[in-house]
DNA sequence: TTGTATGCGTTATCAG
DNA sequence: CTGATAACGCATACAA
């Protein structure tokens, strides 16, 4: 803070009343007569007072923030679900307090810990711990949501979407190509949304598909490091976990002079802005970010208002959007 | 906070010892009994407690977090600085408060001024908001410093990196290409880094190259739509403002049919992931982003420090990288 | 080395 | 409608 902050006793003595005037004129709400509340507003616009929202936290009990956690900040994924957590926010002049794990889940505990130190409720994006941690957390710190995971009888209020249908629908359009054997690029097993889209694709072998796992991540440079383990597989199609990673795996793709969709399908997930302008542009899944986020909102009012969620909320839907980066089986 | 959360005073009557022994032994500095010390941390773990950081705030006057105001979240260059500034930050138990002005500089300064009500320091990554504001903003706070943006004659402690001399080697590389009509697809005018790669390019001009102003933007979007533009001017080679510009830019020529570099050639700025990533691999300028966020962050340190901060410091650089993106200039 | 007491800037409860 | 004054949880100067 400023080196001499202007406070409300210096407003109060500036304009002759008690302090607990002026709170109650800076708060707006309460009686106070016209004609002395304006004259407390004029000192404290000369004074350019602005209430000390520490002091004030310590005495309601309430910070005005929300926490949110999210695993990594590069993915533009997450950009959309916390503009849209933050557009709500703001307009009920709560501020976001922004961590990120960096996939690291095993300090997701103490990083939503500490944001449980500053804000008045917590929003796990994502959260990889284990449900015990998880568990854990919402005992002792019950402002908490969590956002595309399912806490499966864990008792935490969350919003999420559905990554198996999409997924689903995703075999089925390889398997109509006449594709059969295909890779899934898998993120970290320790991500919901991951091992959902695995197990689609998994079940998609009793469509006839024959899937592959290769392990890579959900970076651009895991997707790129993939791509090789996934050709010696023999897979025509490669479904990648997220768009990130396809990009990844596209780069590689054109280095080794591989041609998508000529020689070989290739699909992501998300559809983050960048999906729609690569070369060939990526067939994906439309994730609803915004609705995540705002729903993400809605939900932590409830939660702040102490009124008890209903944990049992359907799952939004994520949409196919087919673009050029799949094709049919090539001939052999 | 969670309902009833455990306290300093929770701890000593436990521990049977006053709060104030409780407190020197949470800050472990301080001169306590060896055995005691352990009895009273034994007995915090055991009950869970945390000291509570709001009241600590109010009582130190030090919040233990930074602000930071970016422009855009979307942008992935802020990604890797604010990801510096919280590497270093955090090594310090400092958390980051993160606001987003999304272009809208005039709200800036609110913003800056609401970081401040929760922080004891401001990072202003590549503010837009006029001089006068950043002056108005640097006199009654004075923990503020500046990221690429030279607070000229303002006092307010910066660090940049250098656009203008990249660009000019970018134009340089152009005009030996071939190219004489250039267009810089602009960012927005109240950016200085914008101005100063634009002043490059205009200055360019003393070396033959004929360049015109098109007006776009930051973003994918911009880009993609000022390419229309751009084209009717006659240029054979497009200089966007960024990496974002440059890519939304490249999708269009395709959708266009037009070939890059055959028929023209594109540069962006900045270097993000994704630059290396497109068909044809971007040639851009590698900014260095890493070491903006870490002295930013050193810088930050001594000024919470209260460190008379050296106003003078020079401009980092940043490299250009030649990809794919640009060529000769096509036969008529 | 330890405890007591005061203050940090607000809000909120009670009297007037 | 307004003014004292007690919390809020912690740090710290001062005493012991």
């Amino acid at each position: 803070m400023a080196g001499t902050r202007v406070t409300i006793s210096d407003v109060a003595r500036e304009a002759g009343v008690s302090i607990a005037t002026v709170s109650r004129v800076m708060q707006g709400r309460v009686s106070v007569s016209a004609e002395l509340a304006e004259r407390v507003r004029a000192v404290a616009q000369r004074l350019g007072y602005r209430p000390n929202p520490v002091a004030r936290g310590l005495a309601t009990g309430e910070t005005g923030m929300v926490g949110v956690l999210v695993p990594e900040l590069d993915n533009p994924h997450y950009h959309e679900v916390i503009k849209a957590i933050a557009a709500g926010a703001e307009l009920q002049g709560y501020r976001m307090l922004i961590l990120e794990s960096e996939g690291r889940s095993a300090d997701e505990p103490d990083l939503a810990a500490s944001l449980y130190d500053h804000a008045d409720g917590v929003i796990l994006c994502s959260p990889r711990m284990p449900d015990d941690s998880l568990r854990r957390l919402a005992v002792d710190r019950p402002r908490l949501l969590c956002v595309n995971r399912l806490p499966t009888g864990i008792g935490i209020p969350f919003v999420a979407f559905d990554s198996y249908s999409p997924m689903l629908e995703i075999c089925g359009l390889l398997g109509r190509l006449g594709h059969r054997r295909v890779a899934y690029l898998s993120g970290p097993m320790d991500s919901w949304a991951n091992t959902e889209r695995w197990r689609a694709v998994s079940q998609a072998a009793a469509f006839g598909l024959e899937p592959a796992f290769i392990p890579a991540g959900y970076t651009i440079d895991t997707g790129y490091d993939a791509v090789d383990e996934a050709l010696r597989s023999g897979a025509t199609a490669l479904i990648a976990a997220n768009d990130l990673c396809a990009i990844g795996a596209l780069s590689r793709l054109r280095d080794r002079g591989v041609r998508v969709p000529q020689d070989l399908s290739l699909t992501g997930f998300d559809d983050i802005a960048f999906a729609r302008r690569t070369v060939p542009p990526l067939t994906t899944a439309r994730v609803p970010r915004h609705e995540l986020g705002a729903q993400a909102w809605r939900l932590m009012q409830s939660v702040l208002a102490g009124e008890p969620a209903l944990l049992d909320r359907p799952l939004l839907s994520a949409e196919v959007i087919v673009r050029e980066s799949i094709g049919p089986l090539p001939p052999t």
